[in-house]
This record gives structure tokens, C-alpha cells and sequence, in this order.
DNA sequence: TCGAATTTGTGCGTATGTATC
DNA sequence: GGATACATACGCACAAATTCG
């Protein structure tokens, strides 16, 4: 076993892993031969075994379970968080739930609504000043009762207060398009910023993956015109979840007239 | 320094290290205490300071050099991917020059541009037998003579066969948009499918990251009504990086036409 | 219920290699 | 060359979680 080529023991183990993983020798889910069973069949210390399970695990192929054994980890298909007007519509009520209804799985979610005042961050976001009241909803989403994603909304007391949708659970229509078409805020455009990061502890313990996972943070914001009318955090595994997009280009020779 | 808490040595001096940096008693660049060093101050074993240093590297926050010690990693401000109809605005020209000009950095790449045939996935993504003829081009992007971005694009030879555009960069025009514009195909919008993943040994020499930082693998593709006119697959650094999306939404009351 | 076996997690000591300064 | 610093690898021990008879 010992490298001759210059590559360290421990890659070579990794990648010899790596690649039965890769061809099916080891399909989803099968137990990894334990550290000790390893240790023997390459002729190595146990070190040199764990750091070749370590390397795996980083990159997500496998999972190691304390007292259980090590496994290769499933990377079923992918679900996916669609934004964009898909074949021209307003996604009116939940398009999460649209999502996974349409990969034949149970949508549920957990909330918790708040009145309560922007920070400076959020004032930013939402263009109103920090200490204007807020209402704020943090969501947590189930698909087939596995949390895969996060989300804290905040709406401008402002737009809301006295209105029928103020509560965005507990009105008489859900999703934000809808509730902002029915007080007369016509929603026109969104913005998303996404940065991925490993998921925090907070957002591990409630999102049950592993450490070092990436996930996908991304900073949603609805527009009426130029009025920023919900803006929210919304974090979700990267690991089971893809993004998609579609943007219609506007038509060319017009002028813009959005400032 | 013994957790009595439950909380393991290293992780302890870990977030011990973590919060240095995050209150800026580590500034961005500095070099941290070696792992000798931190073995006597801690009190602890050299494996236990290996531990905690390479659970900071994982997450990105510090990165580790052979023979000269380990430096926290800088966290500048991330440049930007703009996707969307910015501004009511066709986006002629490299999107990618002019968001690098707008950091006040200089844009510059590489390319390599060949003809070739449609695998299966390629020609799915464009809607055309797998082994149709299709123009390859493979980009490295610079930012400031640093790597930031690879992409390799495909567009049906059946679109562009003959015309002054066959070609993407010899061409009088440049720019997916307006090259595909001025051969009459008005492209109408723009798919995005994006995953996050730890970098490729490929991809971790092109962009020059460390081990296990994670990149935004994203699949684009450009539509003339149904037809696909270009898909391309782009990896940037998810850490050098952030996405922004505008996606309009179309105003309420209209019936979808798009099939 | 209980304990033994298995498996991964944490930690110690030591030695040698290799890159940088 | 020498000093320093990180990389790889061996040995050992005990802790904690799980499984199973």
C-alpha cells in the first residue's frame, strides 16, 4: 500500500473508496467495511483509515455513525426550489408546497409569527428605517416530515397593519403574491442573492444533516414597483436541494423604465 | 482547558480560535499561533490543535500552509453574478466583464473553441439528437489575474452553421444575446439549475482553491422561444462568489402562453 | 434487564518527511 | 545548513453509542 507515486496512504484509500462508491460496488445506503476491517485489508494504522473516512465524509460521499458503522450516503434526486414566472404564471399560495407535492412527497411546515422591529439589515433590505415595526414569521419546512428548509420572513407593519393579510398564516389567502394582490400591492419582481456556506449549528440541529454540509443561504426580497414589500432568510440543505431559475429577457429595442 | 461540559478539547479551541477571528482579534490575513504553540497554551496534545485547525479549515475560515503556518482567509467582499433583465436591460456584451469592471477589477479570459458532437446530456439540455455537431468552447475567467470561473458552452451548429457568429469569440459581436440577436434568433429567456459541491481535483487546480471549498455548479441554458439555442455548464468559487437573481413576475390576470 | 461485543470518537506519545524561510 | 511549521504515519488507551444475545 504504501505510496509510491508521492500520494499519501490515506488518499489512495479515499479515492479507492471513492471510486467503488462511484461505479456501485458500494451502492447508497451499504455499510463501509469498519475502520478495523480496513485497517487490515490496506495494511495500515487505524489513523491513516480515519483520516481517508474523514476526507470521505467532507465530501459528502459517506456517513459515519457513531456505535453503527459508516455509510455510503443516499443521493437520491435531487428535489428542487424553483423561482421565475414557470410558463407565465404568479405562483399564488405555497410554492414550496407546489414543489414537493410535484415530487411526490408531503409538504408540512412549522411557523412562528412575531411582531416585532427591523435590525439595521433588514431595514436595508426592506428600504424603511431600523426600529420600524415588522412582522416577523420563521418557518420550518417538512418534506415527508424531514426538515429541508428554513426560512424567517419579514413583512413592513407599514404595508400590513390593519389589513386582512397583516397575520401571513392566519388570513384568508397564503403565499405572498396572493396576500399583496389582495391589499392592492401588486407584486412585480423579486430578488434573490445566494451565498453557500457549511450549515451552522443552529441550522444543523434543525436540519438534521451532517457537519461541514453546504447549504444554500439566500436573501429573497418581493417587490410592488420599486417598494420592498417581504424580504426573508431562507436556508436549505444544498445537499438535497437544487435551485432553478428562469428569467424572461425583456424584448429588445425597448428603453428601461424602471430607474 | 478538559471539557467538563461534554464539549470535546478540540472543538473547544476551535470556537475559542472562531471567535478571534469573528471579533477581529485574528484580523483577516493574520497569521495564527502554530501548532506547537497552541499545544502549550492550551495545554493539550499536538493531534488535539490539529484537530481544532483543520475543522477551522473545512469551514473555510482558516487555510493552512506547508512550511509557513496557518493564516486566516481573507473574507473580502464577494464579487457578484448577476443573472436577470437588470434594469429592463438586454445584457449585450460579457455579463461577466462588465460585473468585474463594476468591482473595480480587471475581467480577462481564455478560451479554447471547438467543434465536436452532442452527448446525451448536452443534447438533452438543447433539445437535439446526442452526436449533432455543436460548437464547444471551454472559458477560464480572470478577475484581476486571479482564476474565478470556468465554463464550457454548447450551441447547436444547426443554429449558427455559416452565419458570422459560428464562431463565439472571432466574431463581429460577442455575447450569447447579441450574437444570437443579430442572426435573428431573439433569445426570450434564460434557465438556471444550480447545485452546490465540494471543488473537483479539476476544478480545484483551474480556480486554485484548497481542498473541500465549495463551488456553485450551475447549468444555463438560453432559450429563442422553446428552442434552446445555448446551454453552457459554469463552476465559480462559492466562496469568492455570491448569485443575484431579478426575476420579473407577469402581472396578474394574464393567462400563461408559453406552453 | 443487563452485559458483552462492535464501532466510531477523543486523546496521548513518538517518529519521520517535506516545504518555507 | 539550520530552524520552523505543517503533513503523514505508527503505537496505545479509554469513552460513548449502538446492537444483540
Amino acid at each position: 500500500m504504501q505510496g509510491k507515486q508521492g500520494r499519501p496512504a490515506y488518499r489512495q484509500i479515499a479515492e479507492d473508496l471513492s471510486a467503488q462508491i462511484e461505479d456501485g460496488s458500494l451502492p447508497e445506503g451499504a455499510r463501509i467495511p469498519s475502520e478495523s476491517e480496513l485497517r487490515e485489508d490496506y495494511g495500515v494504522s487505524r489513523i491513516v483509515v480515519r483520516q481517508a473516512m474523514e476526507l470521505l465524509a467532507s465530501q459528502g460521499l459517506i456517513s459515519k455513525e457513531r456505535g453503527r458503522g459508516s455509510f455510503v450516503r443516499p443521493r437520491g434526486p435531487k428535489e428542487t426550489r424553483i423561482v421565475g414566472d414557470f410558463y407565465g404564471k404568479r405562483h399564488t399560495g405555497s410554492p414550496f408546497a407546489a414543489a414537493v407535492k410535484a415530487a411526490g412527497q408531503r409538504p408540512e411546515w412549522d411557523y412562528q409569527t412575531r411582531e416585532t422591529t427591523a435590525s439595521p439589515a433588514v431595514a436595508e433590505r426592506l428600504g424603511i428605517e431600523a426600529g420600524d415595526a415588522v412582522m416577523r414569521t420563521t418557518y420550518t419546512f417538512f418534506s415527508d416530515d424531514q426538515p429541508v428548509m428554513l426560512s424567517t420572513s419579514y413583512e413592513p407593519l407599514a404595508i400590513t397593519r390593519g389589513t386582512p393579510v397583516e397575520h401571513p398564516e392566519a388570513g384568508p389567502v397564503t403565499g405572498v403574491v396572493a396576500r399583496m394582490d389582495s391589499i392592492g400591492k401588486v407584486i412585480t419582481h423579486v430578488t434573490e442573492e445566494t451565498v453557500a456556506r457549511s450549515a451552522r449549528n443552529m441550522e444543523r440541529e434543525s436540519l438534521d444533516v451532517p457537519e461541514g454540509t453546504p447549504v444554500f443561504a439566500i436573501a429573497r426580497t418581493y417587490f410592488a414597483g420599486d417598494e420592498a414589500v417581504e424580504t426573508a432568510d431562507i436556508v436549505v440543505s444544498a445537499d438535497r436541494y437544487k435551485l432553478k431559475y428562469r428569467v424572461p429577457l425583456p424584448p429588445p429595442g425597448e428603453q428601461p423604465d424602471s430607474k
